[in-house]
DNA sequence: TTATAATAGTTTGATGTCAAAGTATTTCCT
DNA sequence: AGGAAATACTTTGACATCAAACTATTATAA
């Protein structure tokens, strides 16, 4: 059963609001309205099962993020602006984060020496050791889905659209 | 052009990571951390573009969600409980956004009589007005996703198998 | 050269989410 | 009846997100 859930196992939230739209005479968002919400729903869920895997490390799943993608960046570093880009996160949610990480000693800010607008985040040797027991354990949860390869494909490729604006 | 990116229009940074992930003989976990991080965007634009909708009548969305809970339940009342049920968040959540839409005079807590544990949310005259008007702007956004009915039922069905847990 | 504009980050403030602890009330069981 | 357990909700604290305002630095243009 879900967390917060203590109700009939009968009736499903989304079913109910989907008939209450119809009922409406919203026929035509219904399908819209029924996917938005589970989509809230669902990331909800899958936040919350990493963030349940990363907790031995300290880690929630955007500072997860930011770690894995200075491990792939040469160098191991990254201006805060391309971690805004790549994530699609505010700048400012980049500079929360990034300052956590610091304080727990996994990465360090430094100064780009030909421009001092710009603030490299650079992965720390701790901060390499974290970054690969986490992505283990984080993979665990991604090949432990309810869905089967060729559905997460599909799905991934047809968000893709609404992901691109 | 998306919000916060700046880079280059030709690198997906979801294609990267899955190329990435593949690279590093991670294969088995690719499509889920695809499937997962692409929810994790589409769900925050989403989420951003209904709270753009929303912003004339002083709604989040998950104010939005009680307030409509609560036009469609018996009395126009529920349980602070039977909320979180419904909407899969923690009662904490509830109590957040309940003190909002009481403090902009949208609904009211009142103790139930049978039992003085339960506090029940009642939607007001004013909360009824706002929720109507809302909801046919949160329309406009569910009717202009860019996934065809189909498509979005599709989506709905497969990720209810996640969500339902 | 210098004033203006653009760029890069940070800070602040409002909201949302969750976990854990605390309070009040009701139910259950001896 | 009376104490323990369960239930319902709130409070607190940590973290995330965004918008808007602010600071610093670099680029542009007169």
């Amino acid at each position: 059963m879900s967390k917060y859930f203590l109700g009939s196992t009968l009736d499903d939230p989304i079913a109910e609001a989907t008939r209450q739209w119809r009922a409406h005479g919203w026929e035509e968002a219904a399908p819209g309205m029924a996917a938005v919400t589970t989509i809230t729903r669902v990331n909800r869920i899958l936040v919350s099962r990493i963030e349940e895997a990363l907790s031995p490390f300290g880690l929630t799943f955007a500072r997860f993020e930011i770690l894995r993608l200075l491990g792939f960046a040469r160098d191991n570093e990254l201006p805060m602006g391309k971690i805004g880009d790549r994530l699609q996160v505010h700048p400012a949610s980049v500079t929360s984060a990034v300052k956590r990480l610091e304080r727990d000693g996994l990465i360090e800010r430094v100064p780009a020496d030909h421009d001092n607008r710009i603030v490299l985040a650079r992965l720390l040797p701790d901060g390499r050791k974290t970054l690969e027991q986490a992505t283990r354990r984080i993979n665990e949860v991604f090949t432990s889905l309810e869905l089967d390869t060729a559905t997460l494909q599909d799905l991934t490729a047809h968000l893709a659209a609404i992901r691109s604006d």
